[in-house]
DNA sequence: ATCGCGACTGATATCGATTTCCGTGGCTGC
DNA sequence: GCAGCCACGGAAATCGATATCAGTCGCGAT
């Protein structure tokens, strides 16, 4: 009856689960062709193979992952740095990446490199590379040189989120920018608008430039001639585009409608459209980027791009791991993976209509 | 200068992470105490404490989850439920619990019952009892009946955070809503104003009517009367606080500060008193809860209570993590952590001055 | 003074699986 | 006929952390 171990003195509680040793006394057979054969790893004769699945099956084997793990050594950790982004971001690039470990056992530990210069970047970036088996890198960092730098030389794998661009060194997860922006401007434009404002995203960022290549290539295409004046620099914060979306309806004919590079703007584009008493869409037509949460807190609610930040954190883990697992043949791996866009309309775009009546005193 | 394990002829490849041996070496302790320090167990001195602590940041360890799980013969496998919170209020519970899970290698699982009824609540509670070791209750989950009951009776410990009170059935952390609002609104009687507009929260939570008494009580204390045309009913949400301050602001005498039951709500505040072409705080003061990034999001930023949300989230973590443990002890402990909250003066608060000027045509 | 007890800590044995390093046998090739 | 290989499968050593149990130290009780 006893099972082995029976004589040893264990002091300790033993789990309830069939393990390994189990399996491998009912197969007769040594645990480490067990596991060889749960693993499918190298070689077992046929009928050894069988005489252990039988026991496998007949027990109802499920190996230990946290055993397995800490074995291989393959307790993949996986880091999230972030550095200020909006909440409405960091919410849901959490909320992925909490998903996609959870699905897959992994360790997520969270970082804030707030502040960092590029020395202090540096420094925390060869720190984190030797206690984390991979690396999810969002705005603004995955642009960071040094960082990929640092992150590639020890054989760190990472992958940028929503980068904008693919850099070869290390694998990236996003939408495009360019179209997806294209289209969104597209759509003003199909409204009737043609003095369509911009704030551009902070300039450090590649994603930035795409979104504002694609509102001009919309208008290019448009034959709409393209007016220095209605572009204004924003820095994807709530704060840097009110006095950017100022300027531009003090101008002396102001756009009729306004493309921010993130909800975050749009929807401080919003408030200060409501402070100078304009209405939202009526007088003025808003879009955003993103499709986080601020998207919907305000009113009116924001017609934007959706891009699917937690499933695309979620991707991220999995490209990681897979990475992470394939490691020992040294095969480094670098995938680009774009992922699709939607154009979500809700209430802060109407159709032009002319300035007719001023509506203020 | 090596560490210990020099002389064992180690075949296998080591990992690359911080051990805890590494930090028992620098904190000049045996690996069992680090253990102990970590994971909050009692006996442990003080002074001994603060140098494993210190090692421990030093070093940025942080524990194997895979090998913790094994050793224990459990997973920590931590449960935070939401429905709809704000996006800076999910932000800042991800980022406590996801900092305390990492120090103490738990796993976090996250998941969403927005929109379940009270049959769907019973039904998921009772699912995730036999998934998880402990589960965190943010708001309104905390005052659910039979989500609690159904923890309760599977005996998994839950903790509640921010619930408003203490229920004796599952610990809690909170701070002291009725305090807390008394200060605040307090503090805007000292800036001379007496007219206090009230956006109260969700009727369904007890913060809300917690934070409701403070302001009350903190007028009644000043001799100012209760003015029930001064009070709103509002949700927590942005949305929802739009309508409740149009209605303050149209009365024949509006107030002259407002106090929002959270950041959220004070967002709106500001959006509708520009949108009515009110300057803030010079026309109105206005004042929030919580300190949520809302708050320093918005123009001009909120004067508003810090509830420590992410480290009363970290704490919950260790509430539940020591209960976990002392499980087969069979000893319930329930615990009523209340943490201290702060009053943050920024920038929407001015003194009181007679409705001079109109400031608009 | 000695015993007992509680507060602290460390030594040691495991947890369950995998990696590394070695034995067997059976075959092939010269 | 024997070295050389290869297919197979086992033994032992870990992986990193925790449960247990055995001290150590200090101090009031006996």
């Amino acid at each position: 009856m006893a099972l082995k171990k029976t004589g040893k003195k264990s002091v300790r509680r033993k789990g309830v689960a069939v393990t390994i040793d189990e399996v491998a006394a009912l197969a007769k057979v040594s645990p480490m062709t067990v596991s060889r054969v749960v693993n499918g790893h190298s070689t077992v004769r046929e009928s050894t193979r069988e005489r252990v699945m039988q026991a496998v099956s007949d027990l109802g084997y499920i190996p230990n992952q946290a055993a397995s793990s800490l074995a291989a050594a393959q307790d993949a950790r996986i880091a999230l740095i972030y550095t200020n982004p909006s909440a409405g971001y960091l919410r849901e690039l959490l909320l992925g990446a909490l998903n996609g470990t959870a699905r897959t056992a992994a360790q997520l530990v969270i970082d804030d490199w707030d502040g960092l210069d590029t020395n202090a970047e540096r420094k925390a970036a060869r720190a984190l590379a030797k206690g984390v088996a991979g690396v999810i890198l969002p705005p603004p960092l995955c642009e960071s040189k040094v960082v990929i730098e640092e992150l590639v030389s020890a054989g760190v794998p990472a992958v940028a989120i929503a980068s904008g661009r693919f850099n070869h060194d290390i694998s990236s997860v996003r939408v495009d920018d360019f179209l997806a922006s294209k289209e969104l401007t597209e759509y003003l434009i199909q409204m009737g608008h043609t003095r369509i404002g911009c704030i551009k995203g902070h300039p450090n960022q590649t994603a930035s430039t795409r979104r504002f290549e694609g509102y001009q290539a919309a208008l290019r295409e448009a034959g709409i001639p393209f007016d220095p004046a209605l572009v204004q620099q924003g820095y994807f914060t709530y704060r840097s585009a009110l006095p950017a979306v100022e300027t531009l309806l003090a101008l002396r004919k102001p756009p009729s409608a306004i493309f921010a590079g993130n909800d975050d703007m749009a929807a401080a584009a919003i408030s200060v459209a409501h402070r100078r008493g304009l209405d939202v869409p009526r007088d003025l037509s808003i879009v955003g980027f993103d499709d986080t949460s601020a998207a919907t807190t305000v009113w009116p609610e924001l017609t934007t791009i959706r891009q699917p930040i937690a499933t695309m954190a979620d991707s991220a883990i999995d490209i990681l791991l897979r990475t992470i697992r394939r490691k020992e043949n040294d095969t480094r791996v670098v995938v680009d993976h774009v992922v699709a866009h939607q154009l979500i309309k809700r209430d802060s775009v109407a159709p032009y209509t002319a300035p007719a009546g001023k509506s203020r005193g």
